[in-house]
DNA sequence: GCCGTTTTCGGCCCGACTGTTTTCAGTCG
């Protein structure tokens, strides 16, 4: 049993109860539930065994019981029933855009649909458009939803990787034939989505590693299985492949497996030119006249090394100038999250957040940071239980006080993630701003204004003299919702002229803005705050995918504000006010 | 289903947007 199941089916028995019609406070607790197991700090799939979950604000009675039997029996009486009453594949429907609960128990009662296949079906003959409460517009809104979703199949977020591609690294290198084990592929560059994960060994034994692997009990799947290569499947879906190569060509083998395919053409063609030929196994002499093999090649390092160039950490393997810079000797010095001093934007029990401010703030002591920014949602975000004037002010003053009970080594600061309202304006009026350390400006609404209009909001906003930063860019959801239109290079320069830095929100759901623009903004002048939009003290950990896609931007320590330490951090904060 | 300095019942998240309606329902943040 593990935390992910008990979310799982906490979330599930919501959408059940919903398509039921169930009341929407209960279905509420069931989520506000699933969120509680998602962010406690503690084992709480362990707790839930020992039936200790006593306490823990947002599990009552019912909810401890069912956690209690799932974490025990591993299944659940309650939840078994429920599903029952439904096809399995009604689920799919709730990933589709624009349908909800109502929409998706019509669909069920008035026509039978039961899974995506039906429903594409009964848009396309007419029939989903005569249903009351349906037209036109809903179909088409509908099949959009379900292209969108085709086009994003297959594919999953770096978070939903990342466990998976830890815990089969530890059980491939467990493993006596082993002698090295990587993953490689997109996954090591950093990427932000992907769609499976690649593993690399090496060994002597490639048979006897392969049959280990295929047999694991992570597997759900054999796609293929041979001595040198195998795919299996995750229960969750992801695809996963493993190549077993010798010792000898294992540092080949990382290069080739790593990639990007551009960067590995780049990287072939110069090989090319140098007079060898460079493929998975290894550096071999090209033709008659080609320079004899290099020697003493065991890692990356030595490969790029032997082709005349620095080494290229893997999030700059795109094929977008590395090879060169590389060459020059003018790569930067990437950003690592041990030269992370502190973090921005975080939220707590005051809006949305689940854990309180001395606990967030604990938290980060805890993780090694000399200071932690508090943003909580503002007034407009209702939905967030945004705080009006009165209790940011509340808050202010209980940030001021927390602050007296620390020495000189660690810092709350006080700031707002507020709302840019639709017209570019602020949630909250510049006097109250000024008592801020510092502000985020965030857009939450009205995502579909034409481009020119919300480059306009946003320009509008990052002019304010008390914005110190402005929050994720583009509003996107990875794989679920789209950035909203905006001319980004036109937000980068307002936000070089203004002195605004940009965030790179670290939360794996957005990593935004993208890494495919922050060497523009750095090129301009621009300062980048990665901050994790942590809703609770586990979610501080997400810092680690803001330094990975950070790196894939080319950052340095120097490019991002929170490297500073305490000290030093504070006039960068005040630096756009004075101006 | 959860919660409690309005405390064991009766509240609990409000508003924008869209599309289907002609005064509202559903979805989303």
């Amino acid at each position: 049993m593990t935390r992910e199941t008990l979310i799982d089916v906490l979330e599930k028995i919501a959408l059940l109860l919903e398509l039921k019609g169930e009341n929407p406070f209960k279905i509420r607790a069931y989520r506000t539930g699933a969120e509680v197991v998602q962010s406690h700090p503690g084992d709480i799939v362990g707790m839930a065994r020992e039936n200790q979950l006593e306490g823990i604000k947002g599990i009552g009675e019912a909810l401890r019981d069912k956690l209690h039997e799932l974490a025990v029996t591993g299944r659940l009486g309650f939840y078994e029933k429920l599903r029952a009453e439904f096809p399995e594949g009604l689920f799919a429907l709730f990933e589709v855009p624009g349908l909800g609960p109502k929409k998706i128990a019509a669909l069920h009662r008035e026509l039978g649909v039961g899974s995506l296949t039906d429903l594409k079906r009964v848009c396309e003959d007419g029939s989903a458009a005569a249903l009351s409460g349906f037209g036109e517009k809903t179909v088409t809104k509908i099949l959009e939803g379900i292209a969108f979703n085709e086009q994003h199949a297959g594919n999953f977020r770096s978070d939903e990787a990342a466990q998976a591609a830890h815990e089969i690294l530890e059980f491939l290198r467990a493993i006596p034939e082993t002698s090295r084990a990587e993953v490689a592929g997109s996954f090591r560059r950093g990427k932000e989505t992907v769609h499976d994960l690649d593993f690399l060994a090496a060994s002597r034994h490639p048979a006897a590693l392969m049959s280990v692997f295929t047999t694991a009990p992570f597997v759900s799947q054999v796609i293929a299985s041979g001595d040198t290569k195998s795919s299996i499947r995750l229960s969750n879906g992801l695809q996963c492949d493993l190549r077993v190569v010798s010792t000898a060509e294992f540092p080949y083998a990382l290069v080739y497996f790593t990639g990007s395919k551009e960067h590995n053409i780049q990287l072939r063609s110069r090989a090319l030119r140098m007079g060898w030929t460079l493929n998975e196994y290894h550096l071999a002499p090209h033709g008659s006249e080609g320079t004899p093999e290099p020697t003493g090649v065991h890692d990356e390092k030595d490969v790029h090394r032997a082709l005349g160039l620095e080494y290229m950490p893997p999030e700059i393997r795109e094929g977008m100038g590395e090879i060169e810079a590389a060459q020059a000797g003018t790569l930067p010095s990437l950003i690592a999250v041990e030269n992370l001093r502190g973090t921005f934007h975080n939220h707590t029990t005051a809006s949305d957040g689940h854990a309180s401010l001395a606990e967030m703030a604990e938290a980060a002591r805890e993780l090694g940071l000399q200071y932690l920014g508090i943003a909580d949602h503002s007034k407009a975000s209702f939905q967030a239980n945004g705080l009006d004037e009165d209790r940011l002010r509340a808050q202010i003053a209980e940030i001021r006080a927390l602050n007296e009970t620390y020495g000189k080594d660690f810092r709350i600061f006080a700031g707002s993630e507020v709302d840019i309202l639709r017209d570019g304006s602020l949630d909250f009026a510049d006097d109250l701003l000024a008592e801020l350390d510092y502000v985020v400006a965030s857009v939450h609404n009205s995502f579909t204004l034409p481009e020119a209009e919300m480059t306009k909001r946003i320009i509008r906003a990052i002019e304010n003299p008390h914005v110190t930063m402005l929050g994720h860019l583009t509003g996107r959801l990875l794989l679920k919702r789209d950035p909203y239109a905006v001319d980004i290079p036109a937000v980068i320069e307002a936000c070089a002229a203004t002195a605004t830095i940009i965030e790179l929100n670290a939360n794996p759901w957005r990593l935004d803005m993208d890494w495919r623009w922050w060497r523009l903004a750095k090129e301009k002048g621009v300062r980048c705050a990665i901050n994790p939009d942590a809703h609770s003290v586990r979610g501080l950990e997400d810092l680690w995918f803001g330094i990975r896609t950070a790196r894939k931007g080319w950052l340095t320590r120097d490019d991002v504000i929170n490297c500073l330490p305490l000290g030093r951090i504070e006039s960068v904060l005040g630096a756009k006010r004075r101006r």
